[in-house]
RNA sequence: GGUCCUGUGGCCGAGUGGCUAGGCUGAGCUCUGCAAAAGCUCCUACAGCGGUUCGAAUCCGCUCGGGACCUCCA
């Protein structure tokens, strides 16, 4: 079996994927700034660092991950009226800021459980690590790449840029950015508009502040990733994630920060996801296109032409690379939709076959399933590549859902062949893409009545008393419950 | 303006220079009391124009279109 390869997006290619410490994987991932409620495109990045936890779980590694909650405010823009988001909108909505910041924290919560992602194995708050970044940017000033003025404290970037290779993650040229950064109000605290903050002094109506060697005030947006990733990481780790949009300057920040106090860029894997977008467009507040999770899932918006479920919505973005955009559309969500359901039938009916021989009567499709299950585990080594296991998945089900209607015989594929394929599925789809299923909901009540009035269809069938028989399938239907006769004179339902 | 990405069949999307993923729609057929589901077929595309090559969706150039970042952003 190959190894896994990672797109790096430090290096620009592939790199074949070794952790710092054997048998070990450290993976921070950029959070939810708790101050609103998460959209789709939230769920792309959370969604995909999922898989790439679970995989490296699967791969045997023991993984800790670190996704952040950033619940300390940020700034509107920077160098205007330092406006601490959080704290604007709780006089808004008259609440506390940390009120908010919890109300927020839940609702994301819900909905990655909803989407069926794993809690990581720390999840930090910024405002619980004041003293970790206070102590880091004092760190930053002792080596001289960082100054004060006013309360403030900035980021030299130019002095950084002098004996660091800055701007090597976004290919960003430091000459450029002097003669591309807009001009802002308030920059005259900095000395070069690049520079940025690391802490920012409080205005007398920010709630939200912390007092620190400079006074009163807050942390600048990027040292809460590069303290806390240090202190649950160490001072360099594996994998970093987030959207592409975090590249500059978030990440490269972090770099710079971490450059400077732990003598390392801070993790040696940058992996970054595509946005999603809507008409072509990314998905996002600057667009005003945003469509909620709790709209999503409950169809309650213009866009939407009806709700969609959340392995609907986690199956959606499976089914493209992370590395590609994706469109939404509800033509495109309603394809994976139907999709899901034909797979995930055809993996409830995988369970339920038994039987083959140590030597399957068809050689030449035995060693296509095996071929196509095996290459599974080459697509996720090559940068985690879920849109073609999907692929291979889909072309396996109809050779599942043949063995059920007889088409072939079970006994076409050897057992071993057979014990492959139910392992890998399961393997697959609930382990490694997270999948699970939505429909039944496990009442045993409803269960035995459905089995209930199956048996009297089936005797009424016996009896070529259609009236009867159809009513019942009808009426079902009416209630979205769907019966299907199988081949076998069997009958089984699923939930529309 | 700078840096970078991208343009694939009705829709969504994979595509490492040659063997032309996959899903969803649509059409036909088979099975079936009728349905549904399923199976089997079919509709076979690479923005345009040049170039490199025995051969290009894939490499190069130009033109046109879309987008991301440069500002909070997943």
């Amino acid at each position: 079996m190959s190894s896994l390869k990672v797109y790096n997006s430090y290096t620009r290619h592939k790199d074949v994927f070794e952790p710092i410490t054997p048998g070990h994987v450290g993976i921070y991932v950029c959070g939810p700034t708790v101050s609103g409620e998460s959209h789709l495109g939230h769920a792309r990045p959370y969604v995909t660092f999922d898989v790439v936890y679970r995989y490296l779980m699967h791969l045997g590694y023991k993984v800790r991950y670190v996704r952040n909650i950033t619940d300390a405010g940020h700034f509107e823009e920077e160098g205007r009226e330092a406006e601490d988001k959080i704290a604007t909108k709780a006089v808004i909505e008259k609440l506390e800021p940390m009120e908010l910041v919890q109300k927020y924290t839940n609702l994301f919560h819900w909905a990655m459980h909803e989407l069926n992602n794993l809690d990581p194995s720390i999840e930090p708050t910024a405002t619980g690590h004041i003293i970790e970044q206070i102590t880091m940017i004092q760190e930053i000033m002792q080596e001289g790449y960082a100054y004060e003025v006013n309360g403030s404290v900035y980021f030299d970037v130019k002095k950084f840029a002098a004996n660091y290779n800055y701007g090597k993650l976004s290919g960003r040229i430091l000459d450029d950015l002097l003669e591309t950064t807009r001009d802002l109000e308030g920059q005259d605290e900095k000395r070069n508009r690049q520079d940025f903050a690391l802490w920012k002094s409080a205005p007398p109506e920010h709630i939200m502040r912390w007092q620190s060697p400079w006074g009163e005030g807050f942390p600048g947006w990027h040292i809460e990733c590069s303290a806390m990733a240090t202190k649950y990481l160490g001072k360099q780790f594996d994998i970093h994630g987030g959207g592409m949009d975090l590249l500059f300057p978030h990440h490269e920040s972090e770099i710079a920060q971490s450059t400077i106090c732990n003598k390392h860029v801070p993790a040696r894997y940058w992996v970054h996801n595509n946005m999603i977008t809507v008409n072509g467009r990314k998905m996002g507040k600057s667009y005003n296109n945003q469509i909620r999770l709790t709209e999503m899932f409950s169809g309650n918006h213009p866009l939407l032409q009806k709700g969609y479920s959340p392995m609907t919505i986690r199956f959606f973005i499976l089914q493209t690379h992370y590395r590609s955009t994706l469109d939404f559309g509800n033509d495109a969500l309603q394809a994976a939709e139907k999709g899901l359901k034909r797979l995930w039938e055809a993996y409830d009916v995988l369970k339920k076959i038994h039987g083959g021989d140590e030597k399957p009567e068809d050689e030449a499709l035995d060693a296509k399933v095996r071929k196509q299950l095996l290459e599974m585990d080459e697509f996720m080594n090559d940068d985690f590549h879920t849109a073609k296991v999907l692929a291979n998945m889909f072309d396996l089900t109809p050779v599942i859902n043949s063995i059920k209607d007889k088409h072939i015989s079970v006994s076409a594929i050897s057992s071993g062949t057979l014990d492959l394929l139910q392992s890998y599925f399961k393997n697959y789809l609930e382990n490694i893409l997270g999948l699970k299923d939505e429909t039944s909901s496990g009442n045993d009540k409803l269960g035995g009545a459905l089995e209930l009035l199956i048996q009297i269809r089936k005797e009424a069938k016996g009896r070529k008393d259609y009236t009867t028989s159809d009513k019942i399938r009808n009426q079902l239907h009416e209630l979205g419950i769907l019966l299907k006769d199988d081949k076998d004179g069997s009958m089984s339902y699923t939930f529309a």
